[in-house]
DNA sequence: TGTACATCAGTGAACGCGCGTTCACTGATGTAC
DNA sequence: TGTACATCAGTGAACGCGCGTTCACTGATGTAC
């Protein structure tokens, strides 16, 4: 039986680490985020973080991941909340649930999607798998509505051959599909990404409340242009 | 005759350290801006900044004003390169004309639209009315084509009374326009925005080149979904 | 034209702060006999 | 059941660093007579 570990705090200390940290950036952001600070909150010594996290970066990092897994499980949540042939139904859901995330966790999405932290450079190579799986939901529903023949698209805009590996990556992880289908993926990707960046930046100006008015007939609007209705 | 400033380096220290900002900004990222930094590059002590800008956050303030208005005026200019009555035209300039400027420097795109500088705390009222300007092109030819009938839309998400007063700012600095106006246009910009600020951010992951392409698509439908080919 | 003076941009030293990281340590815990 | 031991999570002090900001100063500049 191997040996658990302490429990001085009455809880597992490294998930301690993890939480206090999102207090952190929630309250001041993900660029202010400190070993001493956290340190300080959980009344222990800055070096004990290094018993769970060896470096500062290895903490943000297993941060990123556990947002993207976060927010890739509401994805894949809101996707299975319909069946299965209620493929443009599903669509939508994704859509009100990628806002609601977004909404509820906005520094976690900014850290993901956004934020650079000073001095911080990415993994590419640890992260993509989970950013890949949280774009899956997406993917699955749009190479789905391929193969059901609903795009009203045919022609557009190709991926790059330069980026094959990548490309192989996504296909890995988002099941196999169509490049046209990461294409309209990551077309939607962003349209959606834009109202609810600038929503959360506080950009949008005087919407307010009606932000969610404008987000439901941005998710209308690109269901309509691109997708039919089911037969 | 006033006294004119000193010139021991040969060009006018407050334009040099807004430069020098800028330059490393472009290098490092917004929140890792440094007066120390700054100074150290331009081969002064860093209390001489303090002559110029009385607390670093002026000097961020300053910064942004001057991204704002560098963005605006490239947008206006890109409004008046074509004929007055060519409003499709004119639409179309200023969405490429959006990630041209957002491209070659999106350091600065973030630090208008995005970074959050740790500590920095934005004064709103004397940056909305340059971030006002810059929004006044695109207000400029939505509202012209809202009076030439040129709308496919009419019932649109509704600005929230609520935020009357921020409202009213953007009128007076955007012209006179209506409600309606103003939704669409910032319908606009958050798909636009949402296209450029993933590329900048290095997560259109394999569209490489193709940005370029799949961002022309994303204007031609935005146009085409919105607004009536002229008459 | 020459001298005395006021201005004020930039200096240099210092302040207190928080940061990430290292290191030798300590002392409670669990294990082996 | 009792004792000796190994483990290793967390401590406390210290490192070197960069930061924003303050302060008394200096010395070149431009002005007034």
């Amino acid at each position: 039986m191997t040996r658990s570990p302490r429990t001085a705090h009455g809880l597992d200390l490294e998930a301690a680490i993890r939480a206090v940290a999102w207090r952190q950036i929630a309250e001041l952001g993900a660029p202010a985020l400190s070993l001493r600070g956290i340190a300080r909150e959980l009344g222990i010594t800055a070096p004990a973080i290094y018993n769970y996290f060896p470096r500062r970066d290895d903490l943000v990092t297993a941060l990123i991941i556990e947002a993207y897994t976060s927010f890739g499980d509401s994805q894949i949540a809101a996707r299975d909340s319909l069946p299965p042939d209620d493929l443009l139904g599903r669509l939508d859901a994704i859509g009100v649930a990628y806002r609601a995330w977004a909404i509820t966790h906005p520094q976690r999405y900014q850290l993901i999607f956004e934020a650079s932290i000073p001095g911080y450079d990415a993994p590419k190579m640890q992260i993509m798998p989970t950013g890949a799986h949280a774009m899956s939901a997406l993917l699955s529903v749009v190479e789905a509505l391929r193969q059901a023949g609903r795009l009203r698209v045919t022609a557009f805009p190709r991926v790059s051959s330069e980026h094959e590996a990548t490309l192989a990556l996504w296909k890995r992880y988002g099941g196999e599909v169509a490049d046209l289908t990461i294409g309209l993926s990551v077309y939607i990707w962003s349209c959606v990404h834009g109202l609810v960046s600038l929503e959360i930046a506080g950009n949008l100006p005087p919407f307010g409340p009606n932000g969610d008015e404008l987000y439901r007939y941005g998710l209308a609007s690109l269901a309509q242009q691109l997708f039919t209705e089911a037969p």
